[in-house]
DNA sequence: ATCGCTGCAAAAATTTTGCAGGTAA
DNA sequence: TTACCTGCAAAATTTTTGCAGCGAT
């Protein structure tokens, strides 16, 4: 069940206009990747990327170049489960992004949270210590009802 | 000012009674690694471990896996602050390590917070999900005063 | 025709592991 | 003494980079 949630990711054609925009071209590689991730639910790791990839359609270092490019336009987002491997997920139509993850520590099994702690708690403690921009990474780790 | 914050850090006798309690030995590498952290504030990677050692006191590879062990002790723990260096911190009494930080993102300066969300926010998380002992990773992100 | 992008390979960086010898208890 | 531990070196991973050539616009 692809594309399930809420917000919708955007089709294929208007993140190729975002790509322009920047002066970046919209390549075969990117395409299979952006295509690939328009169809996922959770994060993938670059080399999760490259496993469900037609063969030779794209190499790994492509990809990585391809993700931090696409991190920095915004359309991608990073994710860190605290075992070394970055995971990336589209942006959804209607949120920036920001969301975070239910992962269970036995299979691995992630669940997408909507929900997040009220943004008071980050204002006062960006004020408290007098720093702006503040944002913030949460991820959450438990044993999921089948692993139980 | 080493070892402020209201938690006092454990004696070195007493982190090393901890260790004899599991079998594993109070070894020179370990007293200079444990003796180190527990003059810090702030979490430390392992590579600056090392180079606060005085030189040829300690192989790195003596120190991952002192920190692998002494994390699975309850004795350090392990942050992460998305950069790809897993960083370390004693453990202070009257906690158990459940503490975040707030990062600068120029200068990496880092403030030890104290406060965290209210339980009833995970709880819900958990139970909706259908998860158990479920805990979390939050870190925040930021410019500092000085960095402004 | 640019100039960006890709593949390949090599390098860099973090972390893990094998093994022979050393040492705490 | 007997495990456990360490140093060294090598390996395993993840990620980055150089470079020559290809390709989107």
């Amino acid at each position: 069940m692809p594309c399930s949630g809420p917000h919708p990711v955007e089709p294929l054609a208007a993140l190729a206009g975002r790509l322009r925009q920047h002066a970046c071209r919209l390549t075969g590689p990117r395409q299979a990747i952006l295509d690939l991730l328009r169809h996922q639910t959770h994060p993938l790791s670059n080399r999760e990327v490259l496993a469900q990839l037609p063969v030779g359609h794209c190499n790994l270092a492509t990809i990585y170049r391809a993700m931090r490019l696409l991190e920095g336009l915004g359309i991608v987002q990073r994710f860190d489960f605290g075992d070394g491997v970055a995971r990336f997920e589209l942006v959804r139509e209607g949120t920036r992004g920001h969301h975070h993850h239910l992962i269970c520590v036995r299979c691995a099994q992630v669940v997408e949270l909507e929900d997040c702690f009220p943004p008071e708690f980050e204002a006062r403690i960006a004020e408290r210590n007098g720093y702006k921009q503040v944002r913030h990474k949460l991820e959450f780790f438990g044993v999921c009802p089948q692993c139980q």
